[in-house]
DNA sequence: CCATTCTTTGCGCTGCGTCTCAAACTATGG
DNA sequence: CCATAGTTTGAGACGCAGCGCAAAGAATGG
């Protein structure tokens, strides 16, 4: 053995290069030249390290799940009070801006799950895992599991619709006001819950 | 002047044929030759009434939005009751199923606007006559302006998202269950406003 | 310094999609 | 039946993206 493998970090720095270029240019206009350019490297490279385009589709995917999903639970294991963790979830559930890379991501692909297996699991992956985040959280605070589970995917909704209106630009939805909707739901639904 | 200009018609049956297309194989995917074999003419023919298919997809958007629109209005005048009327509202704004032609055209499209204008303008048109919907119900029910406002966001953001799971084929989200979370939602909410 | 293995590049081939356009076709009024 | 204006078509030009490949380049062990 010579020269040793780099593989991984170079997969790595595509798949980086990729999340640009799509927050640039869409899912749509997604070039090989694009992710080439971003990544510093020629097209041919690009090619040399995933030969079929898709399987840098589905890296490009897994990575954004993984990222979005650890960056919440180190959003709420940084804070004690459950309370304060469902703020917290909020918080990093909704995007700051349009041009945020993992979220612009995240909506393109998902509409890519409509017509392939692998981003389709991909999507019930994140979801399932997002919903068990809220769940945890709501459940510390004194939810019966049943109750915990259908605010948590109500929540969970309201954050990606809240999501998905942002990154594409509605005019008459911000980050604050999506947070402030989703916060008055919590709230309306926890009180209700435990009243009860 | 000899032969008639059949513009309008042709047009829509263009506008039709694309929507389909869309349904079979996405925005991404779409193609000239597609939306022509749809509509039963040969691609010159597209280009006549569609020099730039960015034009027909305006199209498409804006008949997707009108079409929704007018539907669920239609079916909350069908039934008196405003109770009624909410359910009316909820079953027509979630997607039977994730092969419905208007709802897969409205996600495609819905990322779209972020990097397109008039597509952005469309989605907060939408948007706004769909919270308004909701508002004149939650209104007739006894709530708020204010309170309305808030509960008809979430409302339609609650829709938005679980009809974008539907379409994305979430394995844990079916027509069902998303209709009753929504429901749920209301009805806490609603209950909750006219107690207070 | 050399052999080996991995990496990178760029060029050319190929297929595909769009756009253009002239010609054929059709419907209507005179 | 002819003139006119709208419609439809298909072929060809054109550009672009993906793919394969051969050759050059770089890192490591001996």
């Amino acid at each position: 053995m010579a020269r040793p493998k780099e593989q991984t970090a170079r997969r790595g720095e595509i798949v980086a290069a990729a999340r640009r270029a799509i927050r640039d240019r869409g899912l749509a206009g997604l070039r090989i030249k694009d992710v080439a350019r971003e990544a510093g490297l020629s097209p041919g490279s690009v090619s040399y390290y995933y030969g079929d385009f898709d399987d840098l589709l589905a890296d490009v995917h897994q990575d954004a799940v993984d990222r979005f999903y650890w960056q919440r639970l180190h959003a709420i294991e940084a804070v004690g009070d459950p309370a304060a963790q469902l703020a917290a979830l909020v918080r990093a559930g909704v995007p700051a801006g349009a041009d945020d890379e993992t979220f612009r991501v995240l909506y393109e692909l998902h509409v890519h799950a409509a017509r392939n297996r692998t981003h389709a699991v991909l999507m019930t992956a994140l979801y399932d895992r997002e919903v068990s985040l809220y769940q945890q959280v709501l459940r510390a605070l004194g939810l019966s599991a049943e109750a915990a589970r259908t605010v948590a995917e109500n929540a969970v909704a309201l954050e990606d619709a809240y999501g998905l209106h942002l990154v594409g630009r509605n005019a008459h939805v911000s980050p604050a006001s999506a947070r402030a909707n989703i916060l008055s739901y919590l709230t309306l639904a926890t009180a209700a819950e435990l009243e009860g």
